[in-house]
DNA sequence: TGTTTTTTTGCGGGTTTGTGCCGATATTAA
DNA sequence: TTAATATCGGCACAAACCCGCAAAAAAACA
């Protein structure tokens, strides 16, 4: 059988099973399982197909729909930077949805051990394109509006969980009223996240720093880390130092 | 004997058999591999065969160049038309995920409201963007390989659920075997499904049909209704309608 | 017909490609 | 943690390839 052919016929098998092990298509074509891996990476460079450890995907379902246009991009940037050096190997961390997430997932470094709750469909998304990290989605409800899970199950289980840190891309923040949202449903969710979590750290551009809505997720004091793209001397995040919020 | 005439011959042999070795023919036609060689060179050149590595290909075998789409995504499209029909108001509904699953989700005509419960990332994406069926997304730890959630609780809350419809993308199927799988994540995922649905209805390009992998998931008897691209009364599917399946 | 010219072929070499094997390392699962 | 499995890098060997050349065959021509 003529190389080619075999690529030709390894591709095939990877669209029609969107998963493939080395060891099968060895035996399957009768060559050693160190051609097999060889085509393998053939075609995974040419973008054919997925290399993982001991087979291959199929590249179709592998491509997330990403590329919206996110506002305030750069600053989400640095939040998340800032926000990615608090995850350490092992830590079991909460988090929320949102663009500001996303660009964390991003921002992790790659060999991080850790594992992430989420019930975002695409913080999950994102997360899954990290080589290391363990990701546990949250199942109940899908809220259309909020793209995340929402409801009484979806609390239950984050309640179970006894987080070492939780993320939260946050709407609205200020000393008074604390942290506050729009939706009702996602208030239930973020609020189950707080208690459930040791450390809470709000991620925020500046521009949401200081406005309120309507409804409250929790008080200033329950958050304990506050994540701007500013630097942390900045005349706006006085208040929250003086509240007793560490500031990054 | 000619080199038009063996060019011919060669030409004829590679359309034929859709490859040739240079060895095979050297011996066949009584000439050097040298000679081969050069014939099969000129015809690549003319653009009339496909020349690689120990002898040649035709035209129609080379057919890869990037194929980003979806695969036989035609044939999928039929099949979600077909599976979309069975679809009623009210009902609720679980499904796996894969490509076929999220032609399915297209499919869905847009007034219809009913409740769908799925584990995939991919579907459930899909699902969000129809204007009012319910989703009920599937919880537990993420599976990189499969993207969908896998698991014990992810079991556990597929059997709470009494489904009237469940739909398998399904990887293999055939009658000694029924229902298999690659994966044994995946394989008690969709035995939970399975069993928690009045009906199991099996989506399955025809190139799948009659083919096993490692792992069963079902027997054929659990699958109720099997969607194909081809007419229900294709040769290819009289086993199955033997068997006692409908087929669509 | 015989001779010259052109084309085609086979062969000897050195080079490249494809494959399998082995030992060292990395990854995964229990 | 350990054990099992997969991967990587290097090596070896055979098969296929390329190049140049000269013999053979075919074609052209006197």
């Amino acid at each position: 059988m003529l190389k080619k052919e075999r690529q030709a016929y390894i591709l095939h098998q990877v669209n029609l099973h969107n998963r493939v092990l080395s060891a099968d298509l060895s035996q399957e074509i009768k060559v050693s399982e160190d051609t097999i891996r060889r085509d393998l990476a053939e075609l995974a460079d040419q973008g054919k197909i997925v290399k993982v450890h001991g087979g291959a995907l199929s590249q179709g379902y592998h491509f997330s729909l990403n590329a919206q246009q996110v506002y305030s991009l750069d600053e989400k940037k640095i939040i998340a930077q800032k926000a990615a050096s608090l995850v350490q190997d092992g830590m079991f961390v909460l988090t929320t949805g949102g663009t500001t997430i996303i660009e964390l997932a991003r921002a992790l470094p790659p060999g991080l051990k850790a594992t992430f709750f989420t019930g975002s469909l695409t913080a999950a998304l994102e997360y899954m394109r990290h080589p290391s990290i363990e990701i546990i989605l949250i199942g109940d409800r899908l809220s259309k509006n909020a793209q995340l899970t929402v409801g009484g199950e979806a609390q239950a289980r984050i309640r179970q969980v006894k987080a070492d840190l939780c993320f939260l891309g946050t709407n609205a923040i200020d000393t008074t009223h604390g942290l506050t949202e729009n939706d009702w449903e996602v208030m239930q969710i973020k609020k189950a996240m707080v208690s459930s979590a040791q450390k809470v750290v709000s991620l925020t551009i500046s521009e949401k720093v200081n406005t309120a809505q309507r409804i409250q997720v929790c008080d200033i004091h329950d958050i304990h880390t506050l994540v701007t793209e500013l630097s942390p001397d900045d005349p706006l995040l006085k208040n929250y130092i003086r509240e007793g919020l560490e500031v990054l």
